[in-house]
DNA sequence: TTCGGTGCAAATTTTTTGCACCCGC
DNA sequence: GCGGGTGCAAAAAATTTGCACCGAA
């Protein structure tokens, strides 16, 4: 589970490559740390339930220095519209249920193995932290 | 390499759920052969190379049948715009060089270890023909 | 002849951009 | 006060949809 980000932390990391501690980012990044996995647009609506107004325009813009920043990250869970998601805890592969949408997450060492074998036989690196595994869950196969 | 796609037998699939066969159709799933992996547009582009006009909309909506038919699948290559390839041809992994840009290719077998430890620790069935897998070749690693 | 398929244009949806004003440092 | 950041509105993509007409079966 994510911990509860430790604010001087990236406070820091703004400031150290210059950029500017502002109530929209400091929202944004809390909006992403609660949902899990969110949408742009999920972000919007969970940092207006705190009532601050914040544009659709400096949400992207904002999780787009955040990503730079190496504070959240994107996959693609749907085929429509990137998530991000926080990098405060461990960085895990979603697995995404085509049956009930649920995303369930796996250990990065689970796909050591498979990261070796790429290496060996394509000299690709895979950046296994961004990979989306499409497929069934149990309950959905069984269903 | 895709093989020439057999004509006879996508026809038939056609017919044998009560679609009508179209040029359109026909122009459509060829680009799509022939170009390996393509967006709706570039496959738009393809289909205009041999002159025949056919309308992106149409695009569109072949590329969602010719889905549903089994004959074509999609994959998110890059962040934007899902990306169709032929079925007809060996099932493939799509490994994504972020450097290049370029598209590997790693046979399904290398994923069975993979789909065979996510069905035992989390009764997960991947879907390992819709994988893609971003990271760095070794050209641009080396670079 | 029939009705599924297509073209076209307009509506949606999602993301990006230009620019004037605001506020963190 | 300076210069980066934000809001707003308009511009750009990328898809989808309504509807009248066309042509495969």
């Amino acid at each position: 589970m994510p911990q509860p980000p430790d604010s001087r932390q990236w406070q820091e990391t703004l400031r150290e490559r210059g950029y500017r501690l502002t109530p929209q980012r400091e929202l944004v990044l809390a909006a992403v740390e609660e949902l899990g996995h969110a949408t742009p647009d999920e972000v919007l609506a969970k940092v207006h339930e705190r009532s601050s107004a914040v544009n659709i325009s400096t949400v992207y813009r904002t999780l787009e220095l955040l990503e730079s920043l190496g504070l959240v990250r994107h996959t693609h869970l749907t085929d429509r519209a990137p998530t991000y998601h926080s990098r405060s805890g461990d960085e895990h592969v979603h697995l995404v249920c085509r049956g009930c949408e649920r995303v369930l997450e796996a250990h990065l060492s689970e796909f050591d193995e498979l990261a070796a074998a790429l290496q060996q036989r394509h000299g690709f690196t895979p950046d296994v932290g961004h990979l989306t595994v499409f497929g069934t869950c149990a309950d959905c196969r069984d269903a």
